[in-house]
This record gives structure tokens, C-alpha cells and sequence, in this order.
DNA sequence: TGGTAATAGTTGGTTTTGTAACTAACAAGC
DNA sequence: GCTTGTTAGTTACAAAACCAACTATTACCA
């Protein structure tokens, strides 16, 4: 029918934020699928441990909010690839301390850069006080 | 490790994006989910139909980028709960015209106006002007 | 100490999604 | 009309996510 309703779905912020999310991450998924067949959990947990250094998969679960199920599946693909290594943690023997091997960290800096090249595009033309404006107002929703 | 990268994931806009995304709507998947059991794309579909009336599930596919896939397990459970019905269109007989019954009529009004409250929440600690670019670049950013 | 509760991480089974192939209907060119 | 190509929607199988139960270890505390 035609009789159109008030509500606006293309407004409604969970819908707009997840519609902006996917689109946003296609093309950076599209190199990290491509290049190294991984999904996103691995990609997180490959820039976790780059950024960070070595970490538990609690730790990198606490930060990015993954469940630890996904955190350790990930953790498996990326020791398979050889791209980290676990070491049991002799301070608490029930977790491993995780880092990257040579091969994880020249992964982790080729998609760092095409990340940092990606997000460059993704705000190129908007001005840099809004984009600082939208970064914020992302934070302090993701955190609410 | 504890030298620290210069690369900011919390700052990389599809993470962010992602991040707010899902904070933004968790309280309301909490409502569609334990109040009609519905998935995100069956809220999605229930609400197209109630805004802007019959639809096809291609017309639905393409205003939400969702896959066909998608819509069509969507439709036959929302029709399974005598939400919507589904009439043969006479003028391409491949596709039917979805429209809500009452029962998916009262159901999405509830949701929506659980939407709008939820929508209100999220923003009322930002300014109109701050919420109207942040929509805005949010629109330009799932269209790019 | 010893016993109960909490925590790090894994595994198994179910649900959901993604992909590709399929059916039925339409379209266009000849 | 007939052939070829396209489109709407469904289905089947594979990949991934979700949830609950499990092991091993640590923490709490009487």
C-alpha cells in the first residue's frame, strides 16, 4: 500500500550503524579474505597482538569484546598458519601468553597499512573536525 | 612486548563502526528477540512492510542490501507466525506481494515504538546538530 | 590444609549464515 | 513460436556463530 508510516528505518541509529558498518568493512574484508583467508575474529586477533604485543586471549577478549569461544577458534587458525606462537603462562598455568611470529608480523603490518590507507578513503571527504566529532560519538555509543 | 604500535584500532573506522553497532542494538534485539523471538532480518522485513506497505521480497533485498537468502527464511517464518501474507502477483507471477496481517501490524507497532524510545536513548547525550551530521555521515558512509 | 567457587580456555551440538545450484516465470531476438 | 538469457524465489550443502557443558587451574576462606 501506499500510505507510508512516520517511523524512519534509514534514520533509526542501530539499523544506520550497522548498514554504514558492513559497507565500511567490505573492502578491508575483501584483502584480509583474499591475501590470508581469514575472517574477521583473526584479523582482530592478529592486530591485537601486533599493536599490543604479546597478550592472553582473555586479555584480547576483555578489549574487543569477543567471546572466548570465537578468541580461541581464532587463536587455533592463526597458530595453524604459523602466524603465532602460545606460551603457557607459568604465572597462571591455566593461560597462554600469545605472540606473533615473523610471519604474523609482517601479516599484521601488510593489512595495518592498507587498514590506515582504507580508513584515509573512508573519510576523505568529509573535514577532520567532523570526522573527530563522528570517532567520539562512535566511542561513546560503543562503550554505553 | 611491550613496545606499542602506533597503529589505533579503537579509531579504525569499520571496528569502530562494528563496535557501536553492536552496543547500539543489543537492548533492542533483546526486546524483538525475547518478546516475538524474531532474528534481526525478520524485524528488518517486518519493519519495510509496515512502513511502506505491500512489498515484493526483491523490493525488501534491495532498499535493506540484504541477501535473498535471507529474506526468504525471513518471510516464511514471520508467515509461519501469521505476520504478513503472501499473494501471488498477477503481473510477474514470480514474485509475491508481502503484506502484514493485523497480528504483524500490532507487532511492529510495538517494536516501533520500542525503536523510537531506544533511538531517543542513544542520542540524548549528544546535540541535535551532533546527531543530525552524525546520521548524515553515517548515510554517506553505507552508501559509499 | 581441604573444600567450594571462580576463571582460562576448549569442545560438541545446535542455529544461523553464506554460497551455489535449482525451479518457475518472464524477456528479447530472430 | 522457439531459443537463449535473465530474474524471483527456494532449497541443499558448507561455513561460521552461538551456547552450554567440560577440563584444568587458581582463588577464597572456614
Amino acid at each position: 500500500m501506499s500510505e507510508k508510516d512516520d517511523f524512519d528505518l534509514q534514520l533509526f541509529l542501530p539499523y544506520l550503524l550497522n548498514q554504514a558498518a558492513e559497507e565500511a568493512s567490505l573492502s578491508f574484508q575483501q584483502v584480509y579474505k583474499s591475501r590470508y583467508g581469514m575472517l574477521r575474529t583473526e584479523w582482530r586477533v592478529l592486530f591485537h597482538l601486533g599493536i599490543y604485543g604479546e597478550m592472553t586471549a582473555k586479555e584480547i577478549g576483555d578489549r574487543a569484546k569477543m567471546h572466548k569461544t570465537k578468541i580461541s577458534r581464532a587463536v587455533q587458525k592463526l597458530a595453524e598458519r604459523r602466524f603465532l606462537t602460545r606460551v603457557r603462562d607459568d604465572a597462571d598455568r591455566r593461560s597462554e601468553k600469545l605472540s606473533l611470529t615473523s610471519a604474523g608480523r609482517a601479516a599484521y603490518e601488510d593489512l595495518r597499512s592498507v587498514a590506515a590507507k582504507h580508513d584515509a578513503a573512508l573519510t576523505q571527504h568529509f573535514g577532520e573536525a567532523d570526522v573527530r566529532r563522528l570517532r567520539d560519538m562512535l566511542i561513546t555509543l560503543a562503550r554505553s
